[in-house]
DNA sequence: TACCAGGTAAAAA
DNA sequence: TTTTTACATGGT
């Protein structure tokens, strides 16, 4: 076993719960008390161990590909350091400590996942992307490779809509596959210009330009205003007792500036924790 | 059965 | 220009 050294704290259980809460999710999947993801044709199976995750097999390649899964990029010490002058959310840290918020190693794949996710609740979405997961994506060991964006190019609509996609959805999905955008290349750029590259897109709204900032690009003020869970989240613990609009919840996002896409992580595992009274 | 769930673009007004 | 509507599935 290869062991990946991670930044302390790292509560590998409370990170990964994304991928337990709606179901499997077949391109990171949680098997056995690990996950298990396909990276460059090979399953990788990622466990908790003393310092850090237990990774096999691992070889140079896929180390970094790890790590970005596991969220080593964000900080979390600032944070701490920052919440800790928080008056509301300075409690719900300690229970959520060594909470890494899992980034999204694929950009097209992050895309179609927010995709499948607008309108429907995540139990639906995840369902749906199961499907068009088992249908075009690459089966090693018990994890799906997630489909490519060249397969998905030379898909037509009416192959998605057996899956559940909408119509409309289905024409997304095919569309941002054969858009001539570098999403590789959306690395380099400023979070506004990536915003507006990715709603150049039919079918990219701002919701899913902020997700693709937050879950796939860790860039740390991604704050996805418009988001139901957000609203409900920010709500909870910020509005009085009254539900806040997404202007209201974009005007929050200022006060927890620089550190918004960690913020938002924290309130919304502190929502699904319980923490609200 | 009906309604809601981590939106978006196109049609109608 | 602003408001309204269609969309498809899964859980309750």
């Amino acid at each position: 076993m290869a062991l990946i050294r991670l930044p302390d704290p790292y509560d590998f259980e409370l990170s990964t719960a994304r991928y337990r809460a709606f179901g499997p999710d077949k391109a990171n999947l949680w098997h056995e008390g690990g996950l298990h993801r396909v990276i460059d044709g090979a399953e990788v199976r990622i466990v908790a161990a003393p310092g850090g995750v237990d990774a096999e097999p691992l070889d140079a390649a896929a180390e970094p590909v790890v790590r970005k899964l596991l969220g080593s990029e964000l900080d979390l010490d600032p944070f701490y350091a920052f919440a800790e002058q928080e008056p509301i959310l300075g409690p719900l840290v300690p229970e959520l400590r060594g909470l890494r918020p899992p980034i999204a190693v694929e950009p097209f794949e992050t895309l179609v996942t927010s995709i499948t996710a607008q309108q429907v609740s995540l139990f639906a979405a995840f369902a749906v992307r199961n499907r068009l997961i088992e249908k075009f994506g690459l089966r090693v060991g018990e994890a799906y490779a997630f489909p490519a964006r060249e397969r998905m190019a030379l898909a037509e609509p009416d192959e998605l809509t057996p899956l559940g996609f909408s119509r409309r959805k289905a024409e997304y999905v095919v569309g941002v596959a054969r858009s001539d955008l570098d999403l590789h290349g959306l690395a380099a750029r400023s979070d506004d210009e990536v915003k507006a590259e990715l709603t150049a897109l039919t079918g990219i709204g701002e919701w899913t330009a902020d997700w693709f900032l937050a879950r796939h690009l860790a860039r740390p003020r991604a704050w996805p205003a418009g988001d139901l869970g957000m609203r409900k989240a920010v709500s909870a613990f910020y509005g009085d007792g009254r539900n806040l609009t997404t202007e209201e919840v974009r005007t929050m996002g200022e006060r927890f500036d620089p550190f918004q896409n960690l913020t938002a992580h924290y309130l919304l595992a502190a929502l699904a924790g319980g923490a609200a009274t």
